[in-house]
DNA sequence: CTGTTAGCGCATTCAT
DNA sequence: ATGAATGCGCTAACAG
């Protein structure tokens, strides 16, 4: 400012604020801006070798980067798209994420990860967000959208693919879990372990599509095998943000069975096993948690309530199948998460082509992973 | 294609396939393209009421957006800021990153998150990506970058700031764990506890920095207390991409605690304790893991060894805090996760602003969170 | 108060 | 094989 004079920078290799542009390199490479272009876009066949030559000397010597922005101004797309997800603390969405990532290396996108982080408000921002910055689609697992969002994307909007959730009324492709099979596998599994109360626990399912199935799953399952009256069971809901209500109707059940237990011991002396069951050992419990968190939190629960023996009290399963699980040996439903997030990407590239116009759906199958959890002797006790 | 004429769109709303832009919203208001820059702008003194109204109109009935990829363009400035996270699968860097995230919602940024999962090469797309896009800065959570980072970043490029690790060559922000006195103020805690045989076990830490200044802490308190020749200790190197060689070296000295303890229980009916030790009890070992990863990554090989008791033979202590540790009753240190990632931002921003110009850290002191697992009584065995 | 003009950095006709 | 001109959608001087 106080010196005077030329544009020019100081001598000593002065920090240049600006970065170089695609006029800058065509000037140093004593040619047009077109020859650039060419080459930044890989047509070497229409330079010559020389020209070739210079361009990627002035390059270098500039450090030149062409500016993606403006790329993306002048061509009508970016290969931007947006990942909405709605809770990164479930392990769940990384997994995901990893798939999404992988997919978008091999398919020339660069994904913008936008966390919603379990607010519906952020979710409505940065789906806003997202457009403004003319993504060519974007994957969501959606958290509370519903009209809201319609507007931009969908049908009429920028192409969409949802992932585990369905949105209300979006005709739009949807890959993840198949619920009612999972759902069906690890209820049958209990069921088969011998366990003769059983209590599905989700979280409060308004918009989450995926929770509905499991319960409904899950009740169905129940229903079918209730033909045989080997179990009973009943669906818990959890509100993770206020669980206090969900948690004291846990605790009534878990009081019954302390105290039914308690009563089988008195009465195992004078009367044997009451009914005619086979064996007097106490029937455990059986908690099947529709996703990790819940499971997370039960097991918190359970174990203020029991100790770290609470294992030998109730069964914990669960769909989703977190480190932890390994760690706490817990019987899980794996996602098949990577391939989920591939397969989105997938679908989204196909839809951005524009190659498909009908909503498709791609259903993947969980697969059980038996731990000490459910076993017969339930977890080791030290 | 095949109809004829005018532009205008089919009847009967047919989907149309561009957005609008500011000059469809000039020419639906009856103005030109600046005064509805101006709004965009928020500069409403400068409007008519009656032109800001039809503009109102214009927009709402057009559902314009602003193409935020050319704004950028124009002004120079697109309040993006990249986020380069090394692994996202540590609860760690999500953490981290909701302060971020909230962050630059206070500030008016949009970040841009991008997950290396450990690879190096994605490190270095990733970077490389961001400056074509022009992010105004990056917050770093780095990998294994070094000098191919200085180009584009630092002094001379975009601003930066690193969260956690510092980079070698890199004078830039850095804001993290205070290492030092977290990790002494651990090391204590153990050796107040009453634990003879220490084991720090670390990852491999060629190039983070944080990892080589825990080891550092972690033995010079050790020796700052081997005076009183209380506790002696030992680092172990775990690389969690191939542990086989890090769990056997710990497998030589659980086996050495095995044999001790059986050798303890032979003589302890004849010579009671061999030693002048106040107590016969066997003196567990304790583990303390650096970070979350290598914590569970132990806590697997120990079930695996040990049954589910096995914390009633080794002692696990581990800096950061994931849900899990609660769960098992683990001793951490957490760290100030979200403040760091909040800090991290505000650090960018005044450097974007221009407003320091000296490298500065911030470093931020852990909190230690006593559970079960050290404990007098180990943890309670069912 | 409001409209016109001129680019931001780049890709694309269209001529050479 | 190569370059000049035009404009993507928007903002920022300048005029009125």
């Amino acid at each position: 400012m106080s010196e005077s004079g030329t544009p020019a920078p100081a001598p000593g290799h002065a920090t240049p604020p600006r970065r170089a542009t695609i006029s800058d390199v065509a000037r140093e490479a004593g040619t047009g801006k077109t020859s650039i272009s060419r080459y930044l876009n890989g047509e070497f066949d229409v330079l010559s070798p020389q020209l070739r030559a210079r361009i990627e000397a002035a390059i270098k010597q500039l450090d030149y980067q062409p500016n993606q922005m403006a790329r993306g101004l002048k061509r009508g797309r970016n290969r931007l798209i947006g990942m909405l997800v709605a809770d990164l603390t479930n392990p769940y969405s990384v997994e995901v994420l990893q798939g999404v990532e992988a997919a978008c290396h091999a398919l020339g996108y660069m994904p913008l990860i936008c966390h919603a982080a379990n607010e519906v408000e952020m979710e409505r921002r940065y789906l806003q967000l997202l457009t403004t910055y003319r993504v060519e689609g974007v994957i969501v697992n959606a958290l509370g959208v519903r009209e809201e969002m319609l507007r931009p994307v969908g049908a009429s909007g920028i192409p969409a693919v949802l992932v585990d959730r369905r949105v209300e009324g979006l005709e739009a492709d949807m890959v993840g879990l198949d619920n009612p099979a999972a759902t069906t596998l690890a209820t049958r599994h209990l069921i088969e372990r011998g366990y003769a109360e059983l209590r599905f626990v989700v979280q409060p399912f308004e918009r989450v599509s995926s929770r509905r199935q499991r319960v409904e799953a899950f009740e169905a399952a129940l229903a079918a095998n209730g033909a045989n009256g080997a179990a009973s069971g009943r669906t818990l809901i959890l509100d993770l943000d206020d669980d206090a209500g969900g948690l004291a109707a846990l605790d009534r059940d878990l009081d019954a069975l302390d105290a039914f237990d308690a009563g089988v011991s008195y009465a195992s002396d004078a009367r044997a096993t009451s009914a005619g069951d086979e064996q007097a050992a106490p029937r455990r419990l059986a908690l099947f948690a529709a996703n990790a968190p819940v499971a997370m939190r039960l097991a918190l629960h359970l174990n203020a309530r029991y100790g770290a023996a609470w294992q030998t009290r109730v069964a914990l399963l669960s769909i989703d199948d977190p480190e932890w699980a390994e760690l706490a040996g817990i019987t899980t439903v794996r996602q098949p998460t990577y391939d989920i997030g591939y397969r989105a990407v997938e679908f989204l590239h196909e839809r951005i082509a524009g190659l498909v116009t009908q909503a498709r759906d791609c259903l993947l199958p969980g697969e059980l992973i038996e731990r000490a959890s459910t076993s017969a002797s339930a977890r080791s006790s030290p």
